[in-house]
DNA sequence: AAGAGATTTGCATTCGTTTACAGAAAAAGG
DNA sequence: CCTTTTTCTGTAAACGAATGCAAATCTCTT
């Protein structure tokens, strides 16, 4: 493998010229340039990454921290950020930290302080104050997704304004029993947006003039098409108090309500009003009304944030930005039949 | 931040005593070694990465290419490989492909060989002979899912198999009018492994005496529940040839031939039989019949050979382990009703 | 008690770049 | 034609750890 050693001996010069011949950002001649150019290619001479970071403090690098990796929000997201990165010149290192406490541990205190990035982003989870404080020690800016972090950039929806917004909408076309769906995990990794987005609801509600009932809630443990089905099959077959609308606080759920209401030999929209959350792209297929996140948009502005950050670590970036939501009507919702 | 002179300084000791002392493979006397952890510990030194990787070499980091990460596949093969890797102490970069051919151009001849990780793990993405003697050259090993490919390691299922299984199953019971939806997609990332699960499908019917028609192939272009509803839809409205059973050759495709059906007035299995591949949640949810490939279990494989590469590069690997595929039968297939 | 061997440490070099500094050549200015 | 400035190039010193070698200490053995 060849070295500069290699390239400057073959082009007859110094190594300090070749590196600026390559790097390109000082005086050099531009018959030298071409030069070295053509040597470098011949040669396949590849600078090598640690010998660059040694010295500049630089790595082109950052690393990504995901609660998971394969669930939706978070492969979309990651999709995202790294197309992005990828064409700033950044490679991304993943940490994803489904694998446990332990590990979790080792990524604050080891991977990501060891000089082994420019940057750390996090999709969703919630550092505690000690990572927080290693990380800024070592001088490594922190934009998240989600929210809010301490000291880092951020970037996330109002989850409590998005129950609110799911919940008017229903109450505004006559619902009056509406029952909701969420998840009740308490999970340390993740923000717990579910708990925010129940309280939109129950505030909504609220003020409205309906009061909240336990038995309208259900939790899940996680949010797939299966564990919504269930739990509407739960809510729905209520004898005596079955809603006639329900929020499911995701798209994948709100699936699951679908469908269990199919099963049931109920109607959609006529006899169950549902609204999802997310604008997956199954809830464009099955037609269900939904609060839009982008979350493609998201990862967007998070990247550019980033970046400007890096560009310029006075760059005035605002702490939190709170990213617009949208309520995406589709045809899983109708007006409340007239309780005449 | 604390590098290592300044531990050595407070402890004490020279630096190369703290080297060892930290990296436990060495003479060091216990009580120093103590000495040399907690002044480690207290500073928060941790070894910068950059400078262990140019004077050893190693980088304990491997790269992982992907042609996508929002994919039921890969984010499932990224999330097993991703926990494992980590397990073992190394880091990976992320390598996307999706982002176009000019990134993919310099992931290759740039960011791989680069000395940033020690070997190169490709999911499903066919390497042209140039990268791989690229990374050959540089020394970097490759293990694959997927492939074959020249001068890597590689663990894949036998797609035509696959084909021939699930078809056979359906003509085993009595099906011959047997419809296939796949992917025509020439995706130069992907090995494609629709077609040969074609193949399977097509050499399954020829065996039984049973001539394959166009018109039984539906392509859609991504393996989405949408394209197997509409694929489905087309199949199914054929008022003189409709099928009495469909092999899709993902489980996403299924579930939407599944949602078609119904919605068409048919009764699965009792009108229509179905069978997917990937054993993906859906199909159980679903109940439906389908071919488990194990990605977790292949991606485990995957990593535990190149992790006996990386330990011993002698160390004697099959080329290729074919991947073990296995019927799972469940709800969505029966005996076709005999046509008297 | 002395020598052999095992254990423990430090010194100094090495990895492959970038870049401050200085010197040389060329261009510009008077 | 002599200064001053600009352009170009080379020398050498970092960057932060790992490790071969040699030296020092300790533990046994006889």
């Amino acid at each position: 493998m060849a070295g500069i050693i290699d390239v400057a001996r073959e082009a007859g010069v110094s190594t300090a010229t070749v590196s600026r011949a390559l790097s390109g950002k000082d005086y050099v001649s531009i018959e030298t340039r071409e030069l070295v150019q053509s040597v470098a290619d011949r040669l396949g001479y590849v600078p090598s990454a640690s010998a660059y970071t040694l010295v500049t403090g630089r790595t082109r690098n950052i690393g990504v921290v995901v609660p998971y990796v394969d669930r939706w929000f978070f492969a979309t997201a990651l999709e995202t950020v790294d197309r992005e990165l990828v064409k700033a010149g950044y490679d991304v290192t993943l940490y994803n930290l489904s694998s446990g406490d332990e590990h979790r541990k080792s990524v604050f205190s080891k991977s990501l302080p060891r000089k082994r990035v420019d940057a750390v982003m996090c999709i969703s989870v919630k550092m505690t104050d000690d990572e927080i404080s290693t990380l800024t020690k070592v001088n490594k800016p922190i934009v998240a997704l989600g929210g809010p972090i301490e000291g880092a950039k951020c970037i996330r929806i109002n989850d409590t304004a998005a129950g609110r917004l799911a919940t008017d909408h229903l109450i505004s076309m006559g619902h009056t029993n509406i029952a909701m769906i969420g998840q009740n995990e308490k999970s340390e990794n993740l923000y717990n947006v579910f708990n925010e987005r129940r309280l939109g609801y129950e505030d909504a509600l609220r003020l409205a003039g309906i009061k909240p009932r336990d038995a309208w809630y259900k939790a899940v443990t996680k949010y797939a098409i299966s564990e919504g089905y269930s739990a509407a099959k739960q809510l729905l077959g209520d004898p005596h108090n079955a809603p006639t609308a329900i929020f499911a606080s995701s798209d994948e759920l709100a699936v699951g309500v679908m469908l269990a209401a199919k099963d049931m030999g109920l109607k959609v929209p006529e006899d169950l009003s549902i609204v999802g959350v997310d604008n997956h792209e199954l809830a464009d297929f099955f037609g269900i009304t939904t609060i839009d996140q982008n979350v493609t948009g998201q990862a967007e502005l998070l990247v550019k944030t980033m970046l400007q950050l890096l560009d310029d670590p006075e760059h005035v970036v605002p702490d939190t930005v709170e990213w617009p939501i949208e309520l995406i009507v589709r045809s899983s919702t109708t007006r409340a039949k007239s309780s005449s």
